[in-house]
DNA sequence: TCGGTTCAGAGTATT
DNA sequence: TCTGAACCGA
């Protein structure tokens, strides 16, 4: 234990060994967020205040899921394969595939991405008639998914004009066709899970006493839905801690509702706020920029980033001409950094935009300068992928009409759309699915569906007894996807991602459960045994190592999982192409220089990061700005809407928070540009430079260009002036006041308590028969409950620091203070 | 069924 | 300016 906790800071040390309470950290950048998660997971553990199968801890993205379980098996010598921590979206897909007769859906349920959803409604529009012009895909898309995010079904969504209740009607009509089909949209796994929940008392009373921890990560990027799901599965002896910081909340235009950490502290009552404000990352100018910055935003939780590394170097700014200018200034600063012996992959470029690339992009190239731009097609989502995992969709599933007409006639079998629209129409009247509407056409265009039909009911029968990558091997060829692409002038790259695909299968099977796509809930069992003596004190009686998942199925029980033990390979791998894109390019492996917006550069580091385009319009954006019109457009009228009201400042200070992500990506260097021209839809752009830039210290800075005094008057005056001679410094490249005092920030305190006087003596007399050990809970007449972090000494001498939360840290001398143990 | 032409739209994005 | 999607003719 002792090691679990060296090297961490006061604040994250508080953190971690938290009393079983209620706590929201509010971490900044660089702050050792996840370290802190992780750890007080291993220590909960270590201390045997919990064990594996009590934690749910969950976060966004497959990577930091990935993240966690890796800092994990380092700190603890257990297997977490099969421990919930994973992403909203695995666990709620885990929960339904244990449950998913009580979730009305089919144990093989397939999962639609954005791309499937998409078509999903394209298909629906068509079958209804519907005029797409009038209801673009797209924004049914997002109403959609809107209301689902706010929990709502058709009927609860209030439709107030006639076009609204028409979207109800269509929102109505696709999830039928979503459930006929067995496919589940993302949404639709958070929204079912929540209901599950909802309705099945047994079963939420079993998870509420079954997770006794729940941890979240990133909690300023929860939505509505999310906050929900997470209050339903917290009972009442679970412990919240949320890790998030609403400075860096820059996803309310996907939903994200920053309020629920606001609300988060009203409704859990939340004792325990702890900052950690100390930053491990930048030096201290660039922190100053952060810092100064961000103190424009209004609503904030607020918090303030200090580092005991010095001010390091200046923040440098450059004002291009152009933005082919300012592109070539990149390759030339990138060159020199580079002979000074920098990795380019320490080297980032980021942008607002993505359109903003093809300009950087085009100077590297020219120059020879290795980069890896990030976005784009990911792996899972390429078509030759798609078309693959199509037919192995509609081997699990033949009701998934989305996969069917997807590979129906492709590679080309001659069958066309007037075949198709006949095959639909049968469906449609007999109520049933294009592959079992094959059986009741005649006529020619029968006889070519049905050896479609034949063909996937071959593969499934030629497959049967053959490991995944084999199959998905046999699949690929057998299909005719691989000739196809044989044929095809440049199908080599597809054949080869197609290759690659099988690699993927192998690559699954040998981490299976790393992930969240362990089959159904049957990972626990795996779970290595907790060290001998453990006693699971805060895990109900009949959730012991064993696990009530890990028992044999039992229909009559409503808690048991429904399923059988083993969800196939194949149906565990679709979920995980579903519900992981995967990479989106190669040569990761190289020396190359980062390209990527700040959006995808939230959570990464780098030892320089140039944030470019820093202008009014492009940064902050001017849709930002405008903003408000933006949102509920689709939605409005259902009530569903994000952000209804939103005052124009909010997208302002999104705009200024993305500023903050982008600025603290920095560890070493931070280089800040801006173009007088920019090339924009075709068209020039004059631009003035960012309000961002004018809202940093001046003695943080220096400019790499000479500057032009106020604010706005930065464009056209600096046009075509002959100011080639760089250099013109003004910063000379300091601040004051960092790194030193400024650990302001936990609130704990951190005194020795001696706080009894001799008359209490007598009473302090702890019942012997529970040893004081690190991770006991007690409790303290004055203090309220706490936990022990740490003993000293024995007899009359012994003392123990307790972490009592919000009373903060006490040392305690056993011969003098009350304490009473706790379970 | 494919390939070329035309036209609209152009912000950020994970699952 | 560039891209992606839709559409039409061979």
């Amino acid at each position: 234990m002792p090691n679990l906790l060296a090297h961490l800071n006061e604040p994250q040390l508080a953190a971690v060994t938290l009393p079983p309470q209620h706590a929201l950290i509010l971490a900044g950048a660089g702050s050792g967020k996840t370290r802190v998660l992780t750890t007080r997971i291993a220590w909960l553990i270590s201390t045997r205040q919990l064990t594996p199968q009590g934690v749910l801890a969950v976060t966004f993205t497959n990577k930091a899921a990935r993240e966690m379980h890796t800092r994990l098996a380092a700190m603890l010598p257990i297997n977490t394969r099969g421990m919930w921590i994973g992403t909203f979206h695995g666990l709620c897909n885990r929960m339904l595939r244990a449950h998913h007769r009580d979730a009305a859906l089919p144990q093989t349920f397939q999962i639609l991405d954005s791309q499937d959803q998409l078509a999903a409604i394209k298909r629906l529009l068509r079958t209804l008639n519907v005029d797409d012009e009038k209801f673009p895909p797209r924004n049914l898309q997002y109403f959609i998914n809107s209301a689902k995010e706010e929990g709502l079904r058709p009927p609860a969504v209030e439709a107030h004009d006639e076009y609204s209740r028409r979207c109800v009607e269509l929102y109505a009509a696709y999830d039928e066709q979503c459930q006929r089909e067995g496919v589940v949209d993302f949404s639709e796994l958070l929204l079912r899970s929540y209901e599950l929940l909802q309705r099945n008392e047994l079963l939420r009373e079993h998870y509420q006493r079954r997770f006794t921890h729940v941890l979240v990560d990133e909690f300023q990027d929860t939505n509505r839905l999310q906050y929900r799901w997470l209050k339903l599965l917290a009972g009442a002896d679970s412990s919240v801690f949320a890790v998030g910081d609403d400075d860096q909340s820059i996803y309310a235009f996907r939903g994200a509702n920053v309020g629920n950490m606001a609300a988060f502290e009203r409704e859990f009552k939340v004792a325990n706020l702890i900052k950690l404000e100390q930053n491990y990352r930048s030096h201290g100018n660039i922190l100053s920029c952060a810092n100064a910055l961000i103190l424009n935003n209004r609503h904030r939780l607020g918090k303030n980033l200090w580092t005991e590394a010095g001010e390091g170097e200046p923040v440098r700014v450059y004002e291009a001409m152009t933005d082919g200018q300012e592109a070539q200034w990149l390759v030339e600063e990138i060159r020199a950094l580079a002979r000074d012996g920098h990795a380019r992959a320490d080297m980032a470029v980021l942008y607002r935009s993505n359109a903003q690339s093809r300009v950087i992009e085009h100077a590297l190239f020219s120059a020879g300068l290795p980069y890896r731009v990030y976005g784009g097609l990911r792996f899972f989502e390429r078509a030759e992928i798609k078309h693959a995992l199509a037919y192995l969709r509609l081997m699990e599933n033949p009701n998934d009409d989305g996969a069917f007409l997807r590979v129906v006639n492709f590679p080309a079998r001659g069958i066309g759309a007037r075949s198709l629209e006949a095959l639909q129409d049968a469906a449609k009247a007999a109520n049933l699915s294009l592959f079992a509407a094959v059986e009741t056409l005649t006529g020619a265009a029968a006889a070519k569906l049905g050896a479609f039909t034949r063909l996937i009911e071959a593969l499934r029968s030629e497959t049967r007894a053959m490991p995944l990558p084999e199959l998905v091997e046999h699949v690929v060829a057998r299909s005719g996807l691989l000739a196809h692409y044989q044929h095809e002038k440049e199908g080599q790259d597809r054949i080869e991602n197609l290759r690659e695909l099988v690699n993927a299968a192998v690559a699954f099977l040998s981490d299976e459960g790393i992930g969240q796509n362990v089959p159904a809930d049957l990972g626990v069992a795996n779970v290595a045994a907790p060290p001998a003596g453990v006693q699971f004190a805060n895990v109900a009686p009949d959730i012991g190592a064993q696990g009530l998942e890990g028992a044999p199925a039992d229909a009559a029980d409503p808690v048991a999982p429904d399923t059988a033990p083993e969800l196939s390979p194949l149906a565990a791998f679709l979920s995980h192409a579903s519900l992981e894109a995967g990479e989106n390019q190669a040569g990761e492996g190289d020396d190359a220089v980062q390209l990527m917006t700040i959006h995808s550069a939230k959570g990464l580091e780098f030892d320089a990061v140039f944030v470019t385009g820093l202008e009014e319009g492009l940064f902050p954006h001017e849709n930002a700005l405008t903003q408000a019109s933006r949102f509920g457009d689709a939605a409005s009228g259902g009530g569903a809407g994000r952000q209804q009201g939103a005052p124009p400042e909010q997208g302002l200070e999104e705009e200024r928070r993305l500023m903050y992500v982008a600025i603290t990506r920095a560890r070493q260097r931070l280089y800040l540009s801006f173009s007088q021209t920019r090339m924009l839809h075709g068209q020039t752009r004059y631009s003035l430079k960012s309000r961002f830039v004018d809202e940093l210290p001046d003695e943080a800075l220096k400019w790499l260009t000479p500057r032009v005094q106020a604010r706005g008057s930065a464009s056209l005056e600096g046009w075509g002036g002959a100011w080639e001679g760089f250099g013109g410094s003004r910063g000379r490249g300091a601040g004051s006041g960092f790194g030193a005092g400024g650990a302001a920030g936990a609130r704990a305190t951190y005194d020795s308590g001696r706080l009894s006087g001799p008359e209490q003596r007598a009473a302090a007399r702890f019942d012997r028969g529970i040893a004081y050990r690190v991770g006991q809970n007690v409790a303290h007449a004055r203090f309220g409950e706490g936990v022990i972090v740490n003993v000293e000494g024995s007899g009359e001498d012994a003392r123990v620091q307790v972490n009592f939360g919000r009373e903060g840290m006490k040392w305690l001398a056993l011969s003098v203070a009350k304490l009473q143990a706790l379970g």
